[in-house]
DNA sequence: GTTCTACCTTTGCCCAAGCAACTATACGCA
DNA sequence: TGCGTATAGTTGCTTGGGCAAAGGTAGAAC
């Protein structure tokens, strides 16, 4: 049978990649338990602390993580309850709110980031000569925006070709609504 | 407030790696949602084409998949339900089983492989010029010999560090090589 | 103002998968 | 031969997260 089908170099590079994804995810999920937090918790700590007021939309939020809406209305209730982030009130659209970092949250993401750091130099930066490392990151970046799925909030325009993003009908294409550019973040 | 903690480009680089990962998944994920599997499912089809006899024991999919033992009884579990597969005893031990691919299973793969190439292709490889993802796929190696192929099965609490115990390589795995050193088979 | 449409978040229901406990072997050793 | 330990696979229980539908709200059209 057509078994170079299955020995196609396409593959066996998406197939490392892929490997590679599950390893450096174990290690840091690993470390990440160690301190009560899963890695999408970690990454919702993360995103917050990167934004502006330390808040972001649960839509937003959504759409920078890999979660759906829904998903991350449960992640929210779960880290609310031990104090990582808070709900905060939308005061210019009653329909939305924000989902703000505490301090708690905020001397977490501290305590276990220099660890985190350390981890991500071993397996991953640290692994590749200098040159190597800007290649390759180069890549990423390339492919990144190549597949965006919106994962920055100032979302760039006209690509022109965006998909399905996630498990839903391949046809599916929500947009992010012209409406985000014009809710500018009010400082409180 | 320690911001630029928040800015380490070592964290920029793995979270690039980590934003393009959910981007291909998400891809691939529609792609394959589209045919009825999903990634794990190809995934245990994928390994177990490739793999000589067309079979695996249970507990080396496991372990080559980012799947416990359970996780694997389920998948295998609904993917003979579904014909894609079967478990086969396995006559040197008889606490384990094969899982085997079926013909069917082998039709789908044929079926499906082509249009995942060329999405690979869309979105990974066809993004980078031939030497860069040649460095690309270097580094990919390079790190995924040090994370380890098959970073075992549970995100287990607490744990720290541990390597591969030096059982199970996932490399040798030449055939019916049940227990490590060659053994007789004992018939029944 | 009224109504229609587009959105935001939450909830009900369900499925996938992990851990731990359990069963059945396998093999070493006395 | 029988016991002790290690391994393979399955199952009970629980949790995380997706989809679809349900409330609330914002704007636009009229």
């Amino acid at each position: 049978m057509s078994d170079d089908l299955f020995d196609d170099p396409r593959l066996t590079a998406a197939g490392l990649f892929f490997e590679v994804h599950t390893g450096l995810n174990a290690r840091f999920a690993a470390q990440l338990c160690g301190h009560g937090l899963s890695p999408v918790e970690f990454e919702v700590l993360m995103r917050l602390a990167r934004s502006p007021g330390h808040q972001l939309r649960m839509t937003d939020l959504a759409s920078q993580t890999s979660l759906s809406t829904s998903g991350v209305t449960r992640v929210v209730d779960r880290m609310e309850r031990d104090r990582y982030i808070m709900r905060r009130a939308c005061p210019s659209d009653r329909r939305s709110s924000y989902a703000v970092i505490t301090q708690s949250g905020l001397t977490k993401l501290e305590q276990l980031l220099p660890e985190h750091l350390a981890l991500i130099e071993q397996w991953f930066t640290g692994q590749l000569p200098a040159d190597q490392l800007d290649t390759v990151l180069d890549a990423l970046r390339t492919i990144r925006d190549a597949v965006h799925p919106g994962a920055t909030a100032g979302s760039s325009a006209g690509d022109g070709e965006r998909a399905a993003q996630g498990r839903s009908r391949p046809e599916e294409r929500g947009e992010p609504s012209s409406d985000a550019s014009e809710r500018v973040v009010v400082e409180v």
